[in-house]
DNA sequence: ACTTTTAATGTAATATCGTAACAGTTTAAC
DNA sequence: GTTAAACTGTTACGATATTACATTAAAAGT
């Protein structure tokens, strides 16, 4: 049996990089789709990358000051709904926040895992489950056009450290 | 293989009998808990299970107005507390609304197929998807305590009737 | 190059969803 | 009947998200 994708933050990891990593994908994404990455959207997506804990809207916002005046919320809004459209960030709708996409280009579905602890979140990406849900809502005679799965407990590393 | 359990509301279930049914198990709960149903928890509850379609706080909020009276926000979100720990009503995460629960006492996991174009929310039960869920977030590492699916698609009617 | 069209931004206002705090009342337990 | 616990009433507020519309910038067509 092939390993079970899945991403949770370590809290050793590289950030800075996996930062540059989501912003060059991002603007490969762009530049194939012919969709412009605006300042907004840059920053955005930065400040969001720069967490593996689940930002608000207005917790963005209140990053985004960069001019020293503060943005309308409605700005943050359409950044995200850009970024989300075009699969570089997740919306947890359980928490009313936002994290970026750990799988990008990988055409999944994601399941999320969300530490209670330590606030980080994870992405699961198992084509098991999702086939799972996908098959058996068929058979319950649903049609599936997405699945939002959110798991909430306690990350491997919060359960070692107690 | 047995059936899976799924109850979507079809346009032609009883809905009054419905109704009691949830009243009746309602009463019978907060009697074996030694819990009170009052007033506002018995109306709350009457006003979620007479829709199938999920219901705001505040749509909730002005069906409430029994003494003319409109009552405030957090009286609504009271009973709904006291519902939904008590498993009679479930939230659905991605609409910040409420239904009432399809199999009390059931000891069920729930995941909710969301009819995109009825609106209606039917409750799919299935042990199959939640023990895979519970396996592959242990598999990778995480600890579950609680799961969140819900589905978005075309009800099997809404499919039938273009 | 310039016009047309489309996309993105700026800005204000407002809608929607949810909670805190605290005084008063009812119910259950002793 | 007194005490303790749970529930209610009320006010105020905090948090989340969208509408509407005027303006500006970019891309596409000629």
């Amino acid at each position: 049996m092939e390993a079970l994708p899945v991403r949770f933050p370590s809290r050793k990891h590289n950030h800075s990089s996996c930062v540059n990593k989501l912003l060059g994908d991002a603007e490969e994404e762009c530049r194939r789709q012919k969709l412009r990455f605006t300042e907004h959207r840059r920053k955005v997506l930065e400040i969001i990358a720069s967490s593996h804990k689940p930002l608000g809207a207005y917790d963005i916002l209140e990053q985004m000051n960069f001019s020293g005046r503060r943005q309308a919320p409605v700005v943050a809004y359409r950044a995200l709904d850009f970024l989300i459209n075009l699969g570089l960030v997740h919306r947890l709708n359980s928490l009313n926040a936002f994290v970026a996409c750990m799988a990008v280009g990988e055409d999944h579905t994601a399941q999320f895992l969300i530490c209670r602890q330590c606030k980080n979140v994870g992405e699961l990406n198992s084509n098991r489950v999702s086939e799972r849900i996908e098959k058996d809502a068929v058979e319950a005679g649903f049609q599936v056009d997405q699945q939002l799965v959110e798991i909430i407990g306690i990350c491997y590393e919060c359960a070692e450290s107690g």
